[in-house]
DNA sequence: CTGAAAGCGCTAACAG
DNA sequence: CTGTTAGCGCTTTCAG
């Protein structure tokens, strides 16, 4: 390992001169400048960014923490992040919670050793109190896809509006029996785009059908299930939104055995936009939001967070930032 | 920030001592570790990492370099290398390359600077001697998903095998003519993948027709329309074997729009096994590679390099580990 | 414009 | 069993 002391004694300076000289600071004479460079060159130098981050007191890296990367929506928000952090110079660690808080906490601790500038939280919980505490110790964090009010910094989208959208398109192209596939209760996110659902159904003038909404029991693959039942009880809808698109996926597979036609028999439509969305067969209507930007504004929101810290000491008010969702009409829809 | 010192105050004793009850030293009595667990908790107290890291020489920080998260076989393969490296006490670091050699050189540069312990590269390209050097300097890598040779650690799975076992099945089903959609040649899996397409089509006694190969031109979209021209040329295949899962997707739903039932008319067969594959219609019969146990031994065999290393100055010898893949038949096959 | 010195927070001999 | 000391590699006053 070569280090700032065996360039300074190779350039016949101090490790002083050759600090300020690998951080541009202005106040060097030329030839020191580049008699230091040469030696630089020379022995292959690289600083060690660990004792860098501990003199200065950032490392820069954040972390993202995800229920589980594979969840297809993930991955855009992850590469969103990851770009944007790139560019300004940072590096992203990942983390996997499954859901759990307790691991969810068991990561924060580690992470809150200073070894971490900033915290981009993609798997809030009602119960995830340790993150606002997180927050309200004025460490940087910014919440994305669950957001659960306007006390933390967040970029997320309407998700009552999206299922609205969706609800309404069915309902406006003639649908009437709107079945709806329901994600984790405890996530709010479901809640409101089932309320989206709710609302939708009433400006239509349908009216709700409890045996129409069915609720997840273990898994997006239970739809599957779940799905055949309800047509085994006769209860077969014209149109089914599911609340995201993985459940889509299953839904179709479900329908599609019982030997149904989509969308002749039946119109499906999900939401997000999934990259897989486009490629299946027949390609999924759904309402799209911008995952990719959504992580990529993440990234920025909490690096700016992160100067304004660095400057002033603590953190600016929070804000949150709603993006615009877009109804996708493919296929799978009549 | 409150430091060892602040806890060796308070507890009366000096910082060394403090270390050593932290870091489990048997050496030391029975009541000063209580007094400085006390003081601990009292002053919620957590080391910094970034200092133990700089005094340890190691970050216990690992690298997983990815050309891209959104294509569907790395989450998977994420998951299994985070799962194991945070048990392991390790975190991951998240590279998205988009198979830009400049980009993979870039990061290496930043992350030799004794940041992190190891590295897993599943972009490898073949201009990547970059990578090679690494584990020349003695630095612990393990190559996975792209393996050139038998010079670097690495984990992976048989291709042409994968391959051959895809396009036997569909000559022993009696499919005559088989169609391949064939990768990017840069990449050595995809040629491995062709080979065993090829050596099947001869052991079954069917002769290669150079028409029915389909070379990619730009991105796994390009299937589509490459697809339909062949199909337009009056080319149709009985069966398609598609050297990726993502691509037997695309090839799915041009044979779709052109009016073309899987698996009646013509029979589609992947390889990866990525989890959408078992969630779309039909169901896709292709080769499964454990994705997430490539993942999770890439890691394990990482760290126990970075062990080896630690305590004997080197990398231990070199091993490639080729995991067993898997013939799935669902529904795309006749 | 440059060097000496102090210190970020921690661990590891070395004494006692 | 415990304290003192030195130092990981870097930046930053403070003098000169």
């Amino acid at each position: 390992m070569v280090s700032l002391k065996d360039v300074a004694e190779r350039a016949g300076v101090s490790a002083s001169t050759v600090s300020r000289v690998l951080s541009n600071k202005p106040v060097v004479n030329v030839n020191t400048r580049i008699r230091v460079m040469d030696a630089v060159r020379l022995l292959d130098y690289r600083p060690n960014e660990l004792a860098k981050s501990l003199k200065l007191g950032r490392s820069n890296t954040i972390a993202l923490m995800v229920p589980s990367i594979q969840n297809l929506i993930f991955p855009s928000i992850a590469r969103g992040v990851e770009d944007t952090a790139r560019k300004a110079g940072y590096t992203v660690i990942l983390c996997n919670t499954d859901e759990d808080v307790e691991e969810e906490k068991r990561y924060i601790t580690r992470l809150r050793t200073r070894f971490i500038d900033g915290l981009i939280v993609a798997s809030m919980m009602p119960g995830s109190d340790h993150i606002r505490k997180l927050w309200q110790e004025g460490f940087p964090v910014v919440l994305t896809s669950r957001i659960y009010d306007d006390t933390i910094d967040a970029v997320g989208i309407d998700n009552e509006g999206a299922a609205f959208d969706a609800t309404q398109y069915l309902v406006r192209s003639g649908h009437k029996r709107i079945a709806f596939a329901m994600g984790r209760e405890e996530i709010p996110l479901y809640m409101d785009r089932y309320k989206g659902y709710v609302r939708a159904l009433a400006e239509g003038g349908l009216s709700l059908d409890e045996q129409l909404v069915i609720h997840e029991t273990s898994g997006t693959g239970s739809f599957y299930y779940l799905m055949r039942n309800l047509l085994k009880k006769g209860l077969q809808p014209d149109a089914v939104l599911a609340s995201s698109d993985p459940k889509a996926f299953v839904v179709m597979r479900a329908l599609h055995d019982a030997g149904l036609k989509i969308p002749g028999d039946v119109s499906v439509m999900g939401i997000d936009n999934v990259e897989t969305s486009a490629q299946i067969e027949p390609p999924l209507s759904t309402v799209a939001q911008p995952l990719y930007e959504i992580g990529a504004l993440a990234a920025t929101k909490l690096i700016r967070q992160i100067h304004h810290k660095e400057k002033t000491g603590k953190l600016a008010p929070p804000q949150v930032d709603i993006l615009k969702t877009d109804l996708i009409i493919r296929k799978s829809t009549r």
